[in-house]
DNA sequence: CAATAGCCCTGGTGGC
DNA sequence: TGCCACCAGGGCTATT
């Protein structure tokens, strides 16, 4: 379940391998997965090309190519983008390998195949609607403490749900929006439009942290996610509520609960998260 | 606008 | 040991 650490961790592991490499050759193999444009165009897009850069922006790789056009990955539930230098790697659940100018490859790799992969030309990325809507994510500059009042004070939802939509701020998912109410103690079913100006602050905080924190673990592996070396995370190791129910809370030792809010499993300390 | 359910999917798990 | 219901949940759509 890579959320916008996981896919920083990715984007960090695989530019320096995979910029300024001509894509040579590609396997479909699950053609499915691919949402546009159809297999034949998509490979026209893209064989030849060079890579000029590898961005990221909320939960999606950007792949920069030298004619401008853009590939777009999103991982979803279970995707892991996989550079191999060589050929005596087999990753199971592949789904599509580029085949690169030095020999080497990037493998898509999909146990569930719910990932979602576009080729677009440059006008083109209104294709792709929630890349289009995404909001300003954690660390950034257009993430100030002033657009998330406004933002909280304009909103019904509760906080879990809140924070899980990625149209407010772009690359939470359901682990670091568990932990960042966790860390801010509110209870993701407060409303958002009920924080006040001080729990907002918290949240502020609280959401930059999580964030930050899960990149300088190198992302938090719970069973799929890898970096594009293969490599798994540490940050599982300091959750602080996220897989721990009926575990001791870290601060006042209260049994950590889980609840499903917005039809996702949801782990709080009903203790010191507060309403 | 918000909440909810359903859909896409496979593999791991727990109960019997 | 085998079988099966259930769960994991990101993002989109349809419905209430």
């Amino acid at each position: 379940m890579p959320e916008m650490p996981e896919v920083e961790m990715i984007r960090r592991s695989l530019a320096p391998n995979l910029e300024n490499k001509q894509i040579v050759d590609m396997d479909i193999l699950l053609p499915r997965q691919i949402k546009w444009p159809d297999t034949e165009e998509f490979h026209s897009m893209l064989v030849g090309r060079m890579i000029k850069k590898m961005n990221r922006r909320g939960k999606y790789l950007l792949l920069e190519l030298d004619n401008g056009n853009l590939l777009v990955i999103h991982l979803r539930m279970t995707g892991q983008l996989l550079y191999r230098e060589n050929l005596d790697t087999q990753d199971g659940h592949s789904r599509l390998i580029f085949h690169l100018s030095d020999g080497s490859r990037l493998v898509y790799a999909d146990t569930r195949t719910l990932g979602t992969i576009y080729a677009l030309k440059q006008d083109e990325i209104w294709r792709v609607s929630g890349l289009c809507s995404l909001g300003p994510e954690p660390l950034s500059e257009d993430f100030t403490p002033e657009y998330l009042a406004s933002t909280l004070e304009k909103c019904r939802a509760v906080l879990k749900s809140f924070l899980l939509n990625q149209k407010y701020i772009g690359g939470l998912g359901n682990i670091y929006a568990d932990e960042a109410l966790a860390e801010a103690c509110l209870h993701p079913l407060k409303r958002a439009c009920d924080v006040n100006g001080q729990e907002v602050q918290r949240l502020y905080t609280a959401i930059n942290r999580v964030i930050a924190a899960g990149i300088a673990d190198g992302g938090t592996t719970f069973r799929d996610y890898r970096d594009g070396n293969g490599q798994r995370g540490r940050h599982q190791e300091q959750l602080l509520v996220y897989g721990r129910t009926g575990c001791p809370c870290k601060r006042c030792q209260s049994p950590v609960q889980k609840i499903q809010v917005g039809g996702r499993g949801t782990h709080f300390c009903p203790s010191c998260q507060v309403l």
